[in-house]
DNA sequence: TCGACAGCACTGGTATGGCAGTGCTTGAAT
DNA sequence: ATTCAAGCACTGCCATACCAGTGCTGTCGA
């Protein structure tokens, strides 16, 4: 049986999207893409009318990117773009390696030549890679293989959760401080180690390899400090777009 | 001018829940203790009827308990509590297990006397427990405060959206199979490993003590599989409730 | 007896209107 | 110059109406 790698979830009858599908796509883009930036209100009348759709649909869009992390709804106020945060940061990462790293165990448990034959045409696909916007489903794709590998593939909806900032941060990041080169290197080390058995090895060079993110983090941080979440301070409140004035009493 | 009235305790106001988290918790609460079974279905209108609420927010609720697992909501046909699916449950333990045994490394690293003491509080709590209803909620506490005292309290909430499945397993099966003493006797020898710095020990008693709700798993299984998702076969259609007859076109 | 089929009671999906809460604007009072 | 309170333009929350899709019911014809 084919474990049908790629995320194709249901093999039954293709219905077509719902508009709510189609708003959280697309307000998902838009926040990631860094289009609307951290702190950037997210008005569900705006949203309707710019994406030709009522209220309802938006709404449970925002509702759902709401859980994910992406934004966040303050009752009676707004919904706004939420900002990085580097501790949920950290947190995404930890659990992110907790179980990439647990899974390399039934990796190398279940390892045979048409899984190698698999990985390695992705990581054929990577090293023809230059552009970083290009790169990045790859890796996705490469690190998901692994968890399916292991018989994993359900967990990646717990890592997918948690990487929502990651991936902001990333995205955000784009100019990027470590060479595409370098990242498909560390995953081919991996998977050798992995397909020779060396479970320990594998291990190791997988953490390292997630790790870098953090150290791009920081340097991300540094110099885009606007797209993180304010330490404290005089309580920055985040821009209201300019607002009709309000008129004094006089109809005329 | 008063400052604040007295008796509004806290400096940020805390909002009433909105009739969406009320919906959210009540659901919940019906399907994790099991009062509407697996495959029991779940009407928007029915049940906006029941809580005395609009469609609104019952449907919003019923999005977000589908994103965590508990419902199936299928378009135009209808809302269903979910089956258990033995393989759901497996992933959600094997995330729990991957972040949880990764935490303890930093526990042991962070671990002091007042901690040390906090934990036996709950520990005390625990043994004093005869009732298995009372008992998972200090299971939990128990384990949050590890994650705590490692520093990804954060994390929990990737442990929480793996644990729905689980949980209802866990409460469903509520006759139970191992002694309620006996995972009590599991912490306290994790918590001692801890304490002591014997990361290893620490590490495959947590491991070993995880995997028991696994074993439980397949004894409730075997005593109740109308719970399980029906492995394939003759696709059997969850009962619609009795529904009123049609009339053929005779309005005397 | 049995299969085809029309009708309709349900479903969730979407659109829209009204509501109370919130905080900016504003201008009068200090 | 500063304070303060009323007004109102916005927000998200909730209620309701309508829609198309789906599958059970019950009848009719072979």
């Amino acid at each position: 049986m084919v474990p049908s790698l790629p995320g194709t979830p249901p093999p039954s009858a293709a219905r077509p999207p719902s508009n709510r599908d189609l708003a959280y796509e697309h307000i998902r883009e838009l926040i990631v893409r860094g289009d609307e930036a951290p702190g950037a209100l997210l008005s569900e009348n705006d949203l309707a009318l710019r994406l030709d759709l009522s209220r309802t649909p938006v709404r449970e869009a925002l509702l759902l990117l709401a859980q994910a992390g992406l934004v966040d709804i303050r009752p009676q106020r707004g919904s706004y773009v939420s900002f990085i945060d580097p501790d949920m940061v950290r947190q995404a990462q930890f659990v992110r390696e907790a179980i990439e790293v647990a899974s390399l165990e039934a990796c190398v448990e279940n390892w045979t030549a048409e899984q190698g034959a698999a990985v390695e045409e992705i990581l054929a696909a990577q090293e023809e890679c230059t552009d970083r916007e290009d790169f990045y489903p790859l890796d996705e794709k490469f690190h998901r293989a692994l968890l399916a590998i292991a018989g994993h593939e359900t967990a990646w909806t717990a890592v997918q959760s948690a990487k929502g900032h990651l991936d902001r941060a990333r995205y955000l990041g784009l100019s990027g401080y470590r060479p595409i080169a370098e990242y498909v290197a560390d995953h081919r080390r991996v998977v050798e180690s992995v397909a020779e058995g060396r479970l320990e090895a594998a291990r190791d060079e997988l953490r390292a390899h997630l790790r870098f993110v953090l150290e791009d983090l920081e340097r991300i941080q540094a110099a885009r400090p606007e797209l993180f979440r304010p330490a404290a301070g005089p309580e920055r409140r985040p821009a209201r777009p300019a607002r009709r004035p309000a008129r004094t009493l006089d109809p005329s």
